[in-house]
DNA sequence: TAGGCCATCTGGTCCT
DNA sequence: AGGACCAGATGGCCTA
């Protein structure tokens, strides 16, 4: 399942795919266009499917004194003159029989069609309610759905495999890999990070990038001075740049690069070539957030990596106004985010992971 | 109004 | 033969 989601979403693969064989393929198509002109066709239920209803009602019409399995030459009106006949079983014209029954499969068809696709959607909408970023009202569009769950779960292994956690800008870097800038907004918006954070949060050692020297463990002022100096972060702009080039080596159709390119500091490790656009973060979260106190600050930072810092209270912080971490969500309480959920009610050992996720 | 997203129809291909 | 799957075409809806 898994692996076919991924091999199915990759947008990377299928872009480099798709550039790959855009030359061929249209001359291949065309060259297989030309070979499925209406004398070549081998297939009775074909020509009846592609012949369709408008077949079905010229013969409805009038032309209905041929036996239900009365052939005739299809084109040869057409080819005739210098082009010699076509070989191969001759076509069965349409019938009323044989056009009502091409009609009731190709209906048939169409409801089996349209419940293949309701099922996907569905399918599709499960996968949206457990991936890090749920709204009823804003739903994630399909592309960027699949895309989402992909770098979420490459986010989880990655986690997995270094044995502790990531800043929140790299952690938002990953799961926002390859999605537009709407998506990423929502993504971030959902992680409760927010510009005014950046721009007035004083930043106590100057540290870049600071990590934690113990996994699932934080000290929220390591974040706050990690994201103001972060690189990512564009001073006077109010936007943070989540597409480092170590998280996405291009920005998808649609996206816009800065003209020229932004000079931002690119101090960090990471840092290897073309940072992709800035995000704006000033969405549906900034005004809430500017009348957020200072506790309400800490909070969100609590909420965010609570999860897995339990057991060592030294490194806790104090909750926010709801109290329990594994109450009701914070970030329903966020307009214009009120509907996004945040799911933690999986089982161990994904519990922690997600409570640290979607806190 | 252009562009994105979506649902649906349709024809082709492959498989059972 | 019929179903599953896929991709192209089309039109509607929504938003910037």
């Amino acid at each position: 399942m898994l692996s076919r989601l991924f091999s199915e979403v990759l947008p990377d693969v299928q872009r480099l795919a798709a550039d790959w064989v855009e030359d061929n393929e249209s001359e291949d198509c065309k060259a297989k266009d030309d070979e499925h002109e209406p004398c070549d066709l081998e297939d009775d239920d074909l020509d009846d499917a592609r012949e369709g209803s408008s077949r079905a009602e010229s013969e409805l019409a009038g032309d209905d004194d041929e036996d239900d399995e009365a052939e005739e030459e299809e084109c040869g009106d057409e080819s005739s003159g210098d082009k010699p006949k076509k070989r191969g079983p001759k076509k069965r014209k349409m019938t009323p029989a044989r056009a009502e029954r091409s009609k009731v499969r190709r209906l048939k068809a169409n409801a089996r069609e349209r419940t293949r696709m309701h099922d996907l959607n569905s399918a599709l909408d499960n996968l949206r309610k457990v991936v890090p970023c749920y709204s009823k009202t804003q739903k994630l569009s399909k592309i960027e759905t699949l895309r989402l769950a992909k770098n979420y779960i490459l986010a989880l292994g990655e986690i997995l495999r270094n044995g502790k956690r990531p800043d929140v800008v790299t952690y938002v870097q990953m799961l926002c890999k390859g999605l537009s800038q709407p998506t990423t907004n929502l993504v971030a918006g959902c992680l409760q990070l927010n510009t005014r954070n950046f721009l007035t949060e004083p930043c106590s050692d100057g540290a870049r990038f600071h990590m934690p020297s113990s996994p699932f463990s934080v000290h929220p002022y390591s974040y706050r001075c990690s994201r103001l100096s972060s690189p990512h972060y564009q001073p006077g702009t109010g936007a943070l740049n989540l597409r480092g080039p170590a998280y996405g080596s291009g920005y998808e159709a649609g996206g816009v690069y800065p003209p020229g390119g932004t000079s931002p500091d690119y101090n960090s490790p990471d840092y290897e070539g073309q940072h992709s656009p800035p995000v704006c973060l000033n969405g549906g979260l900034s005004g809430r957030q500017q009348e957020s106190s200072e506790t309400d600050r800490n909070y969100h930072y609590s909420m965010h990596y609570s999860g897995l810092t339990t057991s060592r209270p030294g490194h806790s912080l104090p909750f926010g106004p709801s109290g329990a971490r594994s109450g009701g969500s914070h970030s329903e309480n966020i307009p214009p985010f009120h509907d996004v959920h945040l799911h933690h009610d999986r089982a161990p050992p994904y519990e922690d992971l997600n409570a640290f996720f979607h806190n």
